[in-house]
DNA sequence: GTGCTCAGGTTGATGTATCAACCAGGCCAC
DNA sequence: GTGGCCTGGTTGATACATCAACCTGAGCAC
């Protein structure tokens, strides 16, 4: 096929998408601990809260969009709800409770977001521009296909 | 309010890469502490070790290297000691003293390294195909800058 | 020599991630 | 109804990340 090309060179490129995306995702993170007080998880909880228009969900929901696994987040709706940003509420069925967003969570998630975005765009969309954006991230979902490929193959055998 | 519904277009590929990068990161994870019983912390330290042809170095030299706090690799030493990936060694300067791969601990990363990067290569190099592998890399050096620039800017305030 | 300084290393406390074990309560068979 | 089952949630133990406080010992002033 021929297109193989030095590994030394394609080696040092994954280093660089390493190296982005560690310093990438720790100064988005500790621009959300700085100035909003919110770790990467908190925010992440918040927003799939928002994402409902009751600011209440079921857990399972939650755990449903952000594929966490399920004691993971449970001991963070605790964390959560000790600093009360969220709270528990039983429903009918009481196997399964909601999670609700607090006042205060949701002021919170409120001063985040837009901020978050702002960061988001100075630092990754603005700089790519829209055409190497969008091939940047038909990449990403290139790789996101091949992985689940990968999963399936390992899990069918 | 608004920001939760009106997703753009550039927003959802955001979301791609976040996807891609977690998905991504855990699996590599996964498959090092299920095939090598060793972290992604682990392994990096290791790396860098074997990058010394003695299998030794300064504590100062894997934290630079590694880019970690001098507490964080700390503990982490302390917990590779325990279990024989590697041993500190006191030196004539007795502040400083070095860290040594031990015969376990190249055992494991040799075992390691190889899989780790055939699985590299099955999921990401060879997905994208040296052009847009290149492309790619461009994109996350220019982020990369940018948020340099962007730290100078905090950092002078 | 004696004592100060201080960079680098360790330790402790807290928050987070993951796995395994456990619990709880609605569901179904009977 | 009663008892077992099954699914989803919680809890506990351990590993990792981060911050702050502390320690240590070589280098230096004197």
């Amino acid at each position: 096929m021929g297109w193989e090309q030095d590994l030394g060179e394609a080696d040092r490129m994954w280093r660089t998408y390493i190296e982005m995306a560690k310093h990438l995702g720790s100064h988005l993170q500790q621009h959300l601990q700085r100035e909003c007080d919110l770790s990467a998880a908190d925010f992440e909880v918040l927003v799939r809260l928002t994402e409902s228009e009751r600011r209440e969900m079921p857990v399972a929901e939650v755990a449903a969009a952000t594929q966490w696994e399920k004691s993971r987040l449970s001991h963070q709706l605790t964390r959560m709800a000790q600093r009360g940003l969220v709270e528990r509420v039983d429903t009918d069925d009481r196997r399964y409770p909601d999670v609700r967003l607090t006042d205060k969570g949701y002021a919170a998630i409120d001063k985040a977001v837009p901020e978050h975005t702002e960061l988001v765009h100075a630092l990754f969309i603005d700089v790519l521009g829209p055409e190497r954006l969008a091939g940047f991230a038909q990449a990403c979902a290139d790789v996101l296909r091949a992985l689940d490929e990968h999963r399936e193959r390992d899990c069918s055998l």
